[in-house]
DNA sequence: TGACTTTTGTTTGAGTCTCGTACTTAATAG
DNA sequence: CTATTAAGTACGAGACTCAAACAAAAGTCA
């Protein structure tokens, strides 16, 4: 317990107590959507002055615009408010991916909408000269009159450390170290953070995919390997070191089945792609994506496809079952692969996890699909941006 | 994501950020030791005349006293400070435990200090009875002159809500609804929360016993079922409804194994107390602890004993890898009946949580065993009641 | 012994911030 | 056209932090 004292971080002068403030109303616009300060000034619990003044100065920095009442007339008495919402026009976050077969990029503005979004394969896995690329050209878009970026945050398949800056192992892409973070800081000219790309999908499905609406979501992601990502009230879980969320290699499902890490009984080992290709005997296609479609469509047509599928379902929900014991998510979200294979696998994971849960009063979490594709990682990354906004730990110019 | 903006919980007022400030030096008090108003500017980055008034707020309180500067003369110039340290003599929390086959009882001070700690088997699984003469004892013996229970925690075997109050489901001690919490907090007349009794030991031990050097910790509990206490920045992760650490029927270990509630595979029908009994064919005696160190002591002359426990803590390391992969603790602490076992469980745990982490850069958390014994619940409920006062949301008188 | 140095803790005045109240503004109801 | 209602602003009071000045209590050194 030895950092808690700091961690808790000096709020200190009352100007700190200000920016907190500041950060409380930016929340609620952002969670809640635009309000005149009035509702601001109920929804925050601040007084109606002090809502005043921290709306002024937001709008003087640009982060917030008034806005036209809503089309219907106002049937209620009285002198009738101007809403207030967050402005997309001035502060940016980016959110990039390094993947094994495609980089990413996501950039979001402060009111959550993504202001670009784009994806492009390469040829060699971890290629950073791509990702470079991309920041630049992503940089030079949306950069035009005025735009600040707040941050930007890289999202990598790979253990990074609690300090979201030295990536530690991350044999599929073949890079270790903090290098990453300042080639990006030099292309960007904002702080950069690098995270795992598991917890930024999780992280994006909870602020703006399948999982909105509520605080503790576990994310699964699937390509060769199994990755989650773990939102508990709000935030993510890191563990110690940085490392939380490290399940592809849980022992799970078939205990003879051989990992790709040369143990045997890991959960990738049943439940990830080379575990499904080799149960359906189909070959494996340019991306996780495509190859899953395929296996999807071959499910149509050939029970034997089907029949594998829902062994695989089984092992996820088994898996799904001992992380509900552990962490006790109100909604599971599946990504990565198993989002073209739907109910194929969702269906049986659904059945496995409540044979596996039925008889405690354990709490049932709902499963759902991804809803945000394989840009999931790299808009979460973009969102993370934020976060020192939110927090109140940034101060918008 | 609804509730994060409620959560962050207005500072408000300038009040609020002498509150906030105020806890920041109880914190630094509590972690870091006693220091003179000048070191603890220094500890918290505030002003010295921040701290000098703040600490008279809390003196007139009755929270700190100044105390004689530590025996070494001063060997540095200048003046010389006079350290202030928590006072013991106002202020208490209160933490109890209702078990299966006893009710505990403990009294900490702000400083930290056990002020009273006892237990006393019962007759009857979940004697609430026992439990509230108990707590009027407790009360009687330490609320001499002018002393405040701020607050008190029950710990309970059993699945607890996260509004700290409402029972779901503890069928060894029969209970359930909120009815506990009202029934202590007649005989206290202080506010009460109840808890789990895992998450309790958890908190004991990463405040108080072998787990005080890390904000990141994992708590075992064993009896006759297997519970976990998670530690994450300090503080507990509860999971969306509160169920977060019911690690006891994840399916872990023998497969085959028959489980208490009906199923197949369990982790506790693995390691815990009766699969333990029936491996070395010992009887239980009247308590899981007695039980145990009956275990140890037949360890010593009949080496099938020893395989039954290394057989157990391989399952018992299985399980914690398995964790460790979710969660990335930097400490585990084994509790319960693991104590008498000692290394007989640990070693082999050890042995079988370095084989499963062997190849993957995954970070090693130590392995090590309860220091608080059978208080540990009591101890970190009423480390607990402490909880709003460090955290500033509740003041000081 | 006595002036000097060094560090602690308090005092003081300035600067911020929030808050409640009063006031202005802008709409509807009759 | 007047009364009513609610939104937003202006203003002064109150609370708090902070830097600088100051007083107090030691050791150091001539």
């Amino acid at each position: 317990m030895t950092t808690t004292a700091d961690r808790a971080a000096s709020p200190g002068s009352t100007e700190g107590l200000r920016r907190r403030n500041t950060s409380i109303v930016l929340r609620s616009l952002r969670q809640l959507g635009p309000a005149t300060r009035a509702e601001l000034a109920k929804r925050t619990g601040l007084a109606k002055a002090t809502v005043g003044v921290i709306v002024a100065g937001l709008e003087a920095a640009g982060a917030v615009t008034e806005i036209e009442r809503s089309g219907s007339v106002a049937a209620v008495r009285g002198r009738p408010g101007t809403p207030v919402s967050l402005s997309g026009h001035r502060f940016l976050g980016i959110g990039l991916e390094l993947n094994v077969d495609y980089v990413a990029v996501a950039v979001l503005d402060l009111s959550g909408q993504t202001r670009l979004s784009a994806t492009r394969p390469v040829a060699a896995p971890g290629d950073v000269t791509a990702l470079l690329e991309l920041a630049a050209w992503a940089r030079g878009q949306v950069s035009g009159n005025g735009e600040i970026l707040v941050g930007g945050t890289v999202a990598v398949p790979g253990l990074v450390r609690g300090d979201n800056r030295t990536i530690d192992w991350a044999p599929n892409i073949g890079l270790s170290g903090a290098g990453l973070a300042e080639d990006v800081e030099a292309v960007l000219g904002c702080p950069v953070a690098v995270l795992n790309d598991a917890n930024c999908a999780a992280y994006a499905e909870a602020h703006h995919g399948a999982a909105t609406d509520t605080d503790h979501a576990l994310y699964l992601t699937g390509t060769v390997g199994i990755g989650a990502g773990i939102v508990d009230r709000g935030d993510l879980i890191r563990g110690a070191v940085g490392f939380a969320g490290e399940v592809g290699h849980m022992p799970i499902g078939d205990s003879t089945a051989l990992c790709g890490c040369g143990r045997r009984g890991c959960w990738e080992a049943s439940i990830g792609l080379y575990a499904v290709l080799a149960k359906v005997g189909l070959p494996e296609l340019s991306t996780p994506l495509a190859t899953a479609a395929a296996v999807a469509a071959a499910a149509a047509s050939d029970p034997r496809v089907t029949a594998a599928l829902e062994e695989v379902g089984r092992d996820v929900g088994l898996g799904v079952a001992m992380l509900t014991s552990v962490l006790d998510p109100a909604v599971v979200v599946l990504g990565g692969y198993f989002v073209p294979l739907g109910e194929l696998v969702l269906a049986p994971a659904r059945a496995a996890l409540d044979a596996r849960l039925a008889s405690a009063a354990q709490h049932r979490p709902e499963l759902r699909l991804s809803t945000l594709g394989i840009e999931a990682a790299a808009m979460g990354a973009a969102e993370q941006s934020f976060a020192d906004v939110f927090s109140g730990d940034l101060e918008l110019v």
